[in-house]
Order: C-alpha cells, then sequence, then structure tokens
DNA sequence: CGCTAACATGTTAGCGCTAACATAGTTCTA
DNA sequence: TAGAACTATGTTAGCGCTAACATGTTAGCG
C-alpha cells in the first residue's frame, strides 16, 4: 500500500531549484521551460521572457545529465589524442575546442599515452557519456576499440594523417612529407643524411615520414641509416640525438629528424658544440613550430596545418551533426616545405 | 485507460544493452550488477565474476549519464583555466589529468580566453554536469560566479597564486617572485632594468610580479620602466620587446620579461641582432620552460614547479574526496632561481 | 461558417541508473 | 539458543529532464 507520508523515503540529489520550480515561478509546464531554453523559436515570445525572468529569479542552472539521459544525447565530443606532452596535438586541441565551443559543444579530452588498451578504456568512457562525437589522432585502434565503435553510429572523425577511416578523415600524407624532406636533402646535395626519431613504434607517423624518407634515398642510391631514441621528442632528446649521430656516424652531413622539438635540441645544442650549422651539419625538422623559426640559423622543416586541421576537423563534424550532407569524407590539409637557413 | 498495447508510445534512447539485460543474464537483480561494478566488495566473489561474464557477453557499456543522474554527481572534475596557448597551463592540466585520471576522474577542460564572463558561463555549465570539483586557474572571479560558487559544496582548487581562496589552494607568491629577480639583477650591478610584459590587465600574476619587480627597484633608488605588448607572451612578441626597449630606452642594460616565451624570443632576437648577452643586454624570465635551458646563453629565470602544482592540487582535492581530513588549506610550492648565463 | 493548417502549450511516460530501505541467510555472542 | 551483528542480495522509488503524443487556440480560405 502507499502509505501517503509517514513511509516516505529521503529524497537524494542536489538541493539546487530544478525546472519544475522555474516552471511554477513563472506560470507555465516544464516542457515549455525545457523548450524555452532548447529551442526558443517553438516558444512565444512574451512566454520565454517570463519563463527567463523565473530562471533569474530562482537560480536555475540547467541539469545537463538529466537532459543528456532524456535525450539520449550529450553535447560532448570526445577528443582521443595520444599525448599532451606534444605541441603539435596541442595546437589541434585548441582549434578544435574553439570551433566546437563556439557551437555549444564540450570536448572531453582523452590522453592514451600511445597505449591502445587506454584508447579503448578511454572510447568505453565516452561512449557512456553519450558523446554526440568521437575525434581521434590516428587510424590505428585495437580490436576491442573497433569493435565498440563499430556499433556507433555517431560521427567519427579521425585526424592527423589519411588513410583507411573508420567515417570521416582529415589529415595529410605523413610519407609524401618525408618524401619532400629526403628529396630536399638530397637537392642541396647531402649524400651521408640520417634519420632520427624518437620512438617510432609508438609515434608511427615519425615511422611513416621515414619509410618515404627511405625511398627516395633508396631510388637514389643512398645508404638511409636510422637512429631511435628511446624517449619521445624534446629539446633534450634532440641534443642527445646529435650526440648520438656525431658518434655513430661521424661522416654523417645531414641529420633528418622525425620533429621540431628534436631537430631545434640539435640546432641549440650544436651552437654549444662550436658546430656551424649548416656547414658542418645540416638538420631539418617536421611541423613548423614557432620555437623553429626563431633559432639562428631558421629551421628547414615541413609545416603541417595544425590550425586547419583541427578547425576543418570540427567543421566536418558539425556539419554531420547539423544532418547536412558530407560531401567529402576525406580531406588531405596538405603541407609546405619551409626552407630554412639550417640545411 | 492503460490500453495495454495498442496504445504505446514508441521508445527513444540508445539500443545499447543495459543493465538490466546483465542482470537477466547473469540471472540476479540490477543493483547486484551495480555493485559489482562499483562497490565489487560488497558483492559475493562467485557472482561478481557471473556478473562480469554476462557484461562480456552482452557486450555492456556502463550509462554514465544515468549513473551520474541518479547518484547526482559524476565523476568530472572542471579544470577551467585562461589559455591553451601557453606552455604553463598546459603543464599543470597533464599534471592534474595524471593524478585524477589513475583515479578514475575525468578531466572537463574548459578555457576562458582570460575572460571571467566566459568563465561564469562554463562554471554554470560545468555545475550542470554535476562535477565533484573544480579546479581553476587563479583566484579572481566575477561576482555572478562567485555567487554561484558560493551555493556549491563540493571542493574548489584555485591553482597557481596565493591569496584568499574560496576553498583550497595552491600556489606560489608571484609578488615575491618579481622581488627574487628584481633583487637577482640588481645584485648583479644593473641599474637601468626594464621590464617588459604583455597583456598585463588579463595576465594579472605577470602583473603581480611587476609590483615585486618595482618595490625592490624604488628601495634601491632606481627607476622601474615597464613596457606593455598588446599580445600574449610568444617568442615573437619578445623579439618585437626587445626591439621596442632599443628604441624607448637605449641606455637599458637588462630586460626582466614577464615570462620565458619573452625572454627566450628576445634572446634569440639579440642573436639576430648581432647583439651579446649579457653583455650588451642582459635578459631574465620566468618559468623555467625547457626552451629557455636549451638556449645560449642559458636563460636566467625563475622555475615555477608546475608539475608539483597541479599533482599536489589534485591529490588535495582527492582527499577531500574521500572525506578525509585536509589539513592545510592552502599551500605554498615556492619556486627556484635558476642562474644561467643571459644575466 | 466549417474545415484545415499552423502555432502554442500541456500531459504522460520514461531515459538507465543508484540511494534507501527491506529481507533473507549466516556467524557470533552471552 | 535467542537475538544481535554482519553479509549478500532484492524491491522500490525516484534523479531532472525531454520525446512523443494530445489538446487547445488562432489564422487562413473558399
Amino acid at each position: 500500500m502507499s502509505n501517503s507520508n509517514s513511509g516516505q523515503r529521503r529524497r537524494r540529489g542536489s538541493d539546487q531549484p530544478t525546472l519544475k520550480q522555474v516552471a511554477d515561478t513563472a506560470g507555465v509546464s516544464t516542457i515549455t521551460v525545457s523548450r524555452a531554453l532548447n529551442t526558443p523559436e517553438r516558444v512565444n515570445e512574451a512566454t520565454r521572457k517570463r519563463v527567463l525572468e523565473a530562471i533569474d529569479q530562482v537560480g536555475y542552472v540547467p541539469n545537463l545529465v538529466a537532459g543528456s539521459l532524456a535525450s539520449a544525447s550529450s553535447r560532448f565530443i570526445a577528443v582521443i589524442v595520444p599525448s599532451l606532452a606534444n605541441a603539435v596535438f596541442i595546437e589541434v586541441i585548441r582549434s578544435l575546442q574553439e570551433t566546437f565551443e563556439a557551437r555549444g559543444y564540450q570536448i572531453l579530452l582523452g590522453n592514451t599515452d600511445y597505449d591502445l588498451d587506454r584508447e579503448y578504456q578511454l572510447v568505453r568512457t565516452f561512449l557512456g557519456w553519450s558523446c554526440s562525437a568521437l575525434v581521434t589522432a590516428g587510424l590505428r585502434h585495437s580490436e576491442a576499440c573497433l569493435g565498440l565503435l563499430g556499433h556507433w553510429d555517431k560521427p567519427i572523425m579521425e585526424v592527423m594523417e589519411l588513410g583507411d577511416a573508420l567515417d570521416l578523415n582529415v589529415g595529410l600524407d605523413h610519407q609524401e612529407a618525408g618524401r619532400c624532406m629526403a628529396r630536399h636533402l638530397v637537392a642541396r646535395g647531402h649524400r651521408a643524411i640520417v634519420y632520427v626519431g624518437a620512438c617510432l613504434d609508438r609515434d608511427y607517423r615519425a615511422s611513416m615520414r621515414f619509410t618515404g624518407h627511405r625511398e627516395v634515398l633508396d631510388a637514389t642510391g643512398l645508404d638511409a641509416p636510422l637512429i631511435e631514441l628511446d624517449r619521445l621528442g624534446s629539446l633534450a632528446a634532440g641534443a642527445t640525438g646529435l650526440d648520438q649521430v656525431l658518434a655513430d656516424f661521424p661522416e654523417a652531413r645531414a641529420i633528418h629528424f622525425a620533429n621540431d622539438d628534436l631537430a631545434t635540441g640539435a640546432l641549440l645544442h650544436a651552437q654549444r658544440l662550436g658546430l656551424r650549422v649548416p656547414e658542418d651539419i645540416a638538420i631539418a625538422g617536421f611541423n613548423g613550430l614557432a620555437l623553429g623559426q626563431h633559432v639562428t640559423p631558421r629551421l628547414t622543416t615541413i609545416q603541417s596545418p595544425r590550425e586547419t586541421m583541427g578547425r576543418l576537423a570540427a567543421e566536418q563534424v558539425l556539419r554531420r551533426l547539423d544532418h547536412q550532407p558530407v560531401t567529402q569524407r576525406q580531406q588531405n590539409v596538405g603541407f609546405t616545405l619551409m626552407v630554412g637557413q639550417s640545411t
């Protein structure tokens, strides 16, 4: 029996004002308040005004959790990157964030630390939050992760590189970028060229660039020695890289670094060692970070359009969320060789 | 009348498996499945195993939105910073994220772009997500924002600086840091010292450092000229800053920059101009970014313990969330003067 | 003036989960 | 050996909101 009052359970929940209280204050029903907030064009202007006043009056803050449960979707966009230590991802995140936030979406940031199992866990968690879309850096995923995403019917955007994508794809051709820089070095007359990467098994985009690099050197009849550092790209690692090249390949006259952090670290280290760049050793990087453009000699590098990549990716996803047709599921943002004085 | 079948409403919601289906498969009630996931120690081991198998079997992914609504709290931690362009905040975010993620909390990142109104909007949104705690960079908030937070009963952590905090506080004394560097420059024998900042109205911590700087110069009987750049700290802005000092204060022999980006930009620009550092002009920064430690001459700067700050802040919040007593509501993480060759 | 369409608002029934209370079985204590 | 204390699991009632359907009201039309 419903023992009407005595045996009542204590309520939980926050003691924040709810839609109901706003509705009572404004003298309308809860759904009208809901509509005044979410689809204002469907509510008479006078009513809407009354509702907004009531909201102010009672100090109402919408409970987005409840809204998301009822509508089975949140205004979250899951963004998964392999690292927050790398400026490249930060810049992509920043431009994704700007574009999404302007449209009322909130980014949910996940960091895999280059571990596909962690990616799977993050995807699981994010699916649990009823995200509106997923943006992930890279095309490689675990089987388990693919299993989850296979059932999912919301937009999936894979950024950074181009290839066989699950859904949407915005990026650039890393192998071609590697070829491009190798061609430049060869054209400069260099013959003894070393490629220096950091953790290429994890940063597989850098290893794709090495593949392109090697193709060109092979075709030119040159050796393509590789030095792999066991810690991720940083200025300090770049200095170590230079030392290692000098020790292992004293004949080397040019170094193609996997990224600008390494290259700049090496360049600054060369200064400390009293080596002339590019006369004694030429140095090239990849990414086009501000850093490399401020050192003397200016770093030769490849500019990856990170802002553009983030913005385009976000716009593409937003288009899909607006049910507008997406004409190009894959977009190549390209890259630009920036010839500095370091080669 | 309840027309039992014909007039049924169509359901919405995702077609994902729910707790109920797991429960049926495992032959237990939903609450047991819930407990097996959230408080496993309260479920018999054999039962728990059966439940976990059922979860695998049906491919269940917990709906965290529903869970949060029912429990009136999510495992979100709101983190609000003024900028993602500044490496300092990125590093703090990274160490917050590591510490929180290890304990199963997810960061909800907000970027105010140094705008207190945007901070208010972000706080509103985040409260709507039933966050477990709020971490914010800085002690300054709008009235409206304080109004919202006043009612809120969950942990609030203010990081970066020290002062009159709402709840918890981990940071350093920026005014003292400014004094420290000014003392160093004076001790080095410099008399004509210029402070160069960027958007000091927004980056008010930098202006606190200037206040400390001026105090010391005042006490020494020296002028404390200030140059303020109208764009945020970057290498390029630092170069501009140096140019401006050379133009406006040709007698200047030392520049105290508001941060390392500016200082390093100026240092690299000095190299391009053929100026000797520190003989022609001494340069000092603030933050202790890796960058400044790799240039030649090595930058004199103040190391702010950003990793420590993030970790301590997160640990303090976690302690509060675990209902453990928090002994120190305010923690000073201090700073270290790092004397390089640039002064 | 009756009909339809468009608009404005309301009623109802959950979304999927967990807090609170309830109940059974088991171990321990006096 | 009664019953207190503990363990393991279940039942019930929402959390606060919105989709779907329902109803009322006004405008437009021949």
